[in-house]
DNA sequence: TATTACAGACCAACCAGTCGGTCTATAACA
DNA sequence: TGTTATAGACCGACTGGTTGGTCTGTAATA
């Protein structure tokens, strides 16, 4: 891939976080990285699809990760714990895509849309079979309705985006800590969760 | 207050919920409830102004209901049970209120994003001296790092902007109810999760 | 020479906001 | 009661600035 090419999605990247697609014009971006509507238009058929390739390279390196998590364990327990440690470590890697994936995806055009949402309900069917299965095996709790469970754990670390900051006073780590206990201690069944504390895969080894 | 007034934010709210703030133009609106420029201008300064009053209305709103749930209970744990019961029932009211909240807020105005923040900011922190003083009287375990549990709440909570239809499967009771039982497991003392079991506050009744 | 990579002047569409004007209602007055 | 004065509510053609995108030209590269 071009090196202007990256130079362009870093410049957006930085700019779109920050003000919002709406708020950032294309000329911005040009001046940001000091090239030209030309330079820009030879890389992009649009503003929108620039919009567009941010949410893919995201959506598809997150959904990898899921589908590592899933093949790499068997229990549904230790699937989800390693979910979610991936998703919230993302944060490091992805900080500036995330918020703009949380915050501009209304504003994809309509193919876009649709690829995009399929990714996106794709990751939701993995975490939700992750839940079933634990809720099969007795690792987590029957009485909580599966889908509702879902979304509440996916709101719980998306909403991260929302205040996150790299140089903050609170380190990923310690975050993704602190939602795994959350979470494991809202979901798991008593004995799922004595064993759990008891494994290697405590709190304070994430 | 006028009629046409309420006739606007009406309008606006269906049209900004669904294609976002930029993508509806001051026209669409007047279009939408059957008036002219002439009569948006007459009544907002700008379409910014709209944007304020929309946020505005629901922080305010919300912000009182944390108000009440703080005077009317005086253990923590019952405070937070109220906040979340309330925050979580405001969705069948400000539905549309709520995702304009929590889409837009990027694109208010200077002026207009320093009031709503501050509002935002206080429900954050009468959440948080709730979660604090919960740990303090031992209710609340005190492995959690306040700000991180603070957020991780708010997180579960607000993201259901992002899934819950009013005619959808799921009744608003019903996923307040899970919430609930999911934080309460999550955050609570093995003593003062059985004494919230064992109390009328009980998961089938919220 | 042919192709790719970029530059930057230019264009057409769009859109928030304006402004002169109309219509209705109520108050003041004769 | 009939007439006029005034204010507020609302209308809609118009404007001026902005912005995504195009197009022609040029430099580098192969």
């Amino acid at each position: 891939m071009s090196d202007l090419r990256e130079k362009i999605i870093k410049s957006s990247l930085q700019l779109f976080s920050d003000k919002g697609f709406h708020g950032v014009t294309v000329n911005d971006i040009v001046n940001h990285c000091d090239t030209s509507k030309g330079g820009f238009y030879h890389h992009f058929k649009s503003k929108d699809e620039l919009l567009y390739v941010i949410h893919d390279t995201f959506i598809s390196y997150v959904l990898n990760e899921a589908n590592q998590a899933k093949k790499c364990y068997d229990r549904p327990i230790f699937q989800l714990h390693e979910m979610l440690k991936a998703l919230v470590r993302v944060y490091d890697l992805y900080n500036e895509h995330i918020v703009v994936f949380n915050q501009e995806n209304k504003y994809l055009k309509e193919n876009y849309e649709i690829l995009i949402q399929k990714k996106r309900d794709n990751y939701k069917e993995i975490l939700q079979e992750v839940i079933k299965q634990g809720q099969e095996l007795g690792e987590i709790r029957n009485e909580l309705p599966t889908t509702i469970t879902n979304m509440a754990i996916l709101g719980m670390v998306n909403w991260t985006y929302q205040w996150y900051k790299k140089d903050g006073p609170k380190t990923i780590d310690e975050i993704a800590s602190t939602y795994i206990d959350i979470i494991f201690s809202g979901l798991l069944t008593t004995e799922a969760l004595e064993e759990y504390r008891a494994s290697k895969l405590s709190m304070t080894d994430i």
